[in-house]
DNA sequence: AACGTGACTGCCC
DNA sequence: CGGGCAGCCACGT
């Protein structure tokens, strides 16, 4: 056994990005890239998006993470394809365009003091 | 163990 | 502005 325990890099990558994802502020949004960045793995942006799949049913804000062009990539993973961004009007989210976020009034950065 | 798919992103045409 | 390609990581078959 040996412990292995060295630091908290036990913990799953998908542990982690709940973290983020939770800490997003009310009627803010964030990017799997920013969050992938922010947990040191800029190339898993991919794996960000797993996470959020697999945080299907939990209590995260999910429908506060869209792609680095501010579309709602996963809306078709919610209860329905209009949830999401119900969810984001509701916050007094802008969208530039349909199905687009406008990032540069809403984009909040993990790590960033913006909150 | 190999292959295909996907809630991604950057680069090129 | 759209479409294709490559790199990336985790998962299902």
């Amino acid at each position: 056994m040996a412990g292995r325990s060295n630091d908290d890099s036990n913990r799953d990558f998908f542990e982690l990005v709940w973290e983020v994802v939770a800490q997003i502020p009310y009627g803010k949004v964030t990017t799997y890239g920013h969050i992938a960045a922010y947990l040191g793995a800029r190339s898993s942006a991919r794996t960000v998006g797993w996470a959020m799949k697999a945080a299907k049913g939990a209590n995260l804000p999910c429908h506060r993470v869209v792609n680095r062009l501010g579309a709602l990539s996963g809306k078709h993973n919610f209860e329905g394809p209009f949830v999401m961004e119900d969810r984001l009007r509701s916050e007094g989210v802008v969208f530039a365009e349909e199905d687009r976020v406008d990032l540069n009034k809403h984009l909040w950065i993990p790590g960033e003091d913006d909150q």
